[in-house]
DNA sequence: CATAACTCCTGTAGCAACTACAGGCTCAAG
DNA sequence: CTTGAGCCTGTAGTTGCTACAGGAGTTATG
């Protein structure tokens, strides 16, 4: 008369397929705090059910749009105490949009450079490029 | 009549002052191989030379341009082996570039898609934010 | 009903590319 | 002669995962 079958609810697996997560990454975001703990079988399998599907939704899509795990947390805490306003979203959101087009442009930079440097690289089968010497100097 | 003052020759410190690297920077080069034992001094001290530093130079430079640590390793084995002909050159490089060129434009994809949300937040002390919306769905 | 194959559990080690610290020497100056 | 800086070493921490080892439970097939 054991429940061996889950009555309802998501193994880890479950949510790996349902979410696209890897099934370690399920783990890892449990155990910082990301995810929270899910009730467990009395075997102490995990029972995920809907609500973490779209709590790991957040965090993935989160991560997607370059949330480091900090911002995610704190946009999880402003999303946890649902006393969120537009105006907290903003603040949290701007600066990284920031700090996005501040990569953007680091690479820009880069990208000019290096295909500045190939340009001038003849691409024939003689000693002494271009290339080692822009980064020699 | 021992020598303890240094002949001639650049401590860790000087040769972080002189290329901006981080002093332990350097030693975590040595260890990985990507910079040369240097000599010592009798009691241990490293004796870094002008070779180094331009040695360090490049790697520096390389990391700038987003080199990874294993393609300066390639880079630098061209270098060293004398033979580099601007095609081997440019057969390292052209990779690199495009991988460049692909963090771009997922990085202005996430650009968009980031102003593009903010834009739609009112901005003001209501709850309800269309970025957080734009981040659960 | 036995056994293989699968999934789950845990903790831990590895990746990149550093950075920082602890504990011990050496060295130059006051 | 003592103080403080700088050097030495090995090791741990950082971020965001990923992978493995070793054990327990569960499912499928003969």
């Amino acid at each position: 008369m054991t429940e061996h079958v889950p009555v309802k609810g998501l193994q880890r697996s479950q949510l790996s397929n349902r979410t696209g997560c890897n099934i370690e990454t399920i783990r890892y975001y449990e155990n910082i705090g990301l995810m929270p703990e899910p009730p467990r079988t009395s075997k102490g399998y995990r029972l995920y059910d809907e609500t973490h599907v779209r709590r790991l939704r957040f965090v993935l899509r989160s991560r997607e749009l370059g949330f480091g795990i900090n911002e995610i947390r704190g946009l999880l805490d402003l999303v946890d105490r649902k006393c969120q306003t537009c105006a907290e979203i903003q603040e949290r959101t701007k600066p990284h949009l920031a700090e996005i087009r501040a990569k953007i442009s680091d690479l820009r930079r880069i990208e000019r450079l290096l295909a500045r440097t190939i340009a001038q690289c003849s691409g024939e089968d003689v000693p002494e490029c271009p290339i080692l010497d822009a980064l020699v100097a």
